[in-house]
DNA sequence: ATGAAAGCGCTAACAG
DNA sequence: CTGTTAGCGCTTTCAT
């Protein structure tokens, strides 16, 4: 409230007009800018940010859009982009969309997140839903916008990605070189990456002239916490039971329902990976934590955040305006959670 | 960047200053507002708030400082935080001090949040030396500083804690029922908490006339990671092959410690809960899903994290501007890695 | 209860 | 390269 950027002006015998010349770099004599510069440090002044954006609408601010920060698998994400949009001097908004993935919650953050007057807005798994309306695209149409693990091809709209049905290619790939054939597929509802993975599974399978058993994919809701561990114990305890042929290896879509996969095979009598190999994705903490310790796929979930974040300040700069499209490709994890086919099997 | 309210103003056929009394609930006639309001609505109208916050100095927003995200313990808080803001048309902005936890880096954020205006801060688990040398009381007369799990006492400083001792004596008092004397303690260097732990920990024993072996407390440092695992897997194998007299019990800070301590001890040929009993802290996610399920405090984060939300939003809207100190007492959740102490060691 | 007018602290033409 | 001069969109006395 106390110093204003009039003082510094007076204190360093310049109009005010140069000062904000100074802090916005540009084109000032050098001996004037020291001036300038001495006489801010003097008085320790400090631009007023509010006033600064009100002229230009702009506030070094990016909003992020993110499912769930409880997630690890998110948080990763979260923490990347905010240490890279802190070290360009920019403040990253977090908000979040809500686990329970509604449509509705999603639009509505970030639509605050435009009246707060982000400069840009980096949109983590949006839902399948607002990926197909319109929406991104209609935000993309108002100020930059990153989205991360999204469709492609939408008009104005960046995308980094990870290529999730190469990296669920790679899994079937090792499962069959281990022998396996009957692998099941477990997924949880309503989410546009399950979908991907899904896609390329069925697509896999066509390939290797082998049928979809509708009986190998199980989907789950609300697979986000803890809590619900002890229910799908019980659930894949049951699936198991009912199954005349058992499958040999089993993929699941996330690690917690991997070892909620383990919990319910155990429980069956079954071990992993003796009876049936086991394999997650996402590779969060808990992959490496687990007992037999999980073969999975690691998203590159920080570097993800790193070039969704330098996109984004690219864009905000004025540097590659053109929306891109960037994609990793997963890596395959091998850990103590497959084998080789069992033998008696195959007798 | 369209519309402003002047042309509201316009619309409704009264002046801008009508509109803003409108907009900030100040006595205005009801016929009257209902015209704004219904003008507001038909143009779309929505303060632009740098405006707003040039004039008024607030914004709406609070900072949250907190050491890391990619920690379960941590991202409990932050989402409770964020939700309760949301609700009351707060923006949490939230920024990572470094799981390092470094003084100056803590300082740091905390100053670049001050400077972007928010209108408080609540900062989470603060450094040991930022607890005491001043620097939150400073920040504490520039705005409202809603602390969690600090030090008590701090003038102007809100603070919403957990009774961590009461925790830690829940926990020897525990053990002690089932026999255990020889208890170990682990703990990360340079954490305020660790400390409450400890002190904790040593006025118990002398309670019990029981000695305190300086070689049962073990400092650990940057066990933040997975990646740290592995030393710590070793280092805990090592320390227990060099005792003389093993414990038949111990504590570990936190969930990751208490996972190093499990791989150490089977490394090491021993059991839990078999040999050694384990008690963690904080109840993450990890310790229901470890094997034995963990014995572990539970310290409501959820609640912390509201609670300090609400006292911020009492504080920011006016109501009871008295610092308060309001404290949580912790829970003993009991699972499977505690028993009764092994019989050979009472022969 | 309402309106007129004076800024909040900064940026951006436009001159010079 | 630097200064002058208008505002950015809102809030807030001070009148009426």
């Amino acid at each position: 409230m106390a110093v204003r950027i009039e003082d510094v002006a007076r204190e360093a015998g310049v109009s005010t007009a140069t000062v904000s010349r100074v802090i916005n770099n540009q084109g000032v004599r050098e001996k004037t800018r020291e001036r300038v510069i001495s006489a801010m440090e003097k008085l320790k002044w400090e631009p007023n940010l509010a006033a600064r954006s009100l002229m230009t609408g702009k506030g070094r601010s990016v909003g992020v859009v993110i499912p769930s920060l409880t997630n690890p698998y998110f948080s990763e994400i979260v923490e990347s982009i905010e240490t890279c949009l802190t070290a360009e001097g920019y403040l990253g908004i977090l908000v979040s969309s809500g686990s329970d993935r509604s449509d509705e919650r999603e639009r509505e953050v970030t639509e605050t997140l435009i009246k707060r007057q982000v400069d840009g807005i980096i949109l983590v798994d949006g839902t399948y839903e607002n990926n197909h309306n319109g929406f991104l695209v209609s935000v993309a149409r108002m100020l930059p916008l990153v989205v991360i693990n999204g469709v492609p091809g939408l008009e104005g709209v960046d995308l980094v990605m990870t290529d999730q049905a190469r990296g669920m290619v790679k899994v079937l790939d090792y499962l069959y070189e281990l022998g396996h054939r009957r692998i099941a597929f477990f997924r949880a509802d309503r989410e546009a990456s399950a979908d991907v993975k899904m896609d390329a599974y069925a697509r896999w399978h066509i390939e290797k002239g082998l049928t979809v058993d509708p009986a190998m994919i199980v989907r789950f809701t609300e697979v986000n916490r803890s809590r619900i561990l002890g229910e799908m114990e019980e659930a894949v305890y049951r699936w198991i039971g009912a199954l005349a042929e058992k499958p040999t290896a089993l993929f699941a879509c996330n690690e917690l329902m991997a070892l909620g996969a383990v919990r319910g095979i155990e429980k069956a009598g079954l071990t992993v990976p003796g009876d049936i190999s086991l394999v997650g994705h996402d590779n969060t903490p808990y992959a490496s934590l687990l007992k037999p310790a999980l073969t999975t796929v690691e998203m590159k979930m920080g570097e993800l955040g790193r070039t969704a974040a330098r996109r984004m300040i690219d864009r905000l700069e004025g540097r590659g305006t053109e929306p891109q499209r960037i994609s990793f490709s997963p890596e395959l994890i091998i850990r103590q959670s497959t084998a080789p086919v069992a033998d008696l099997y195959r007798k």
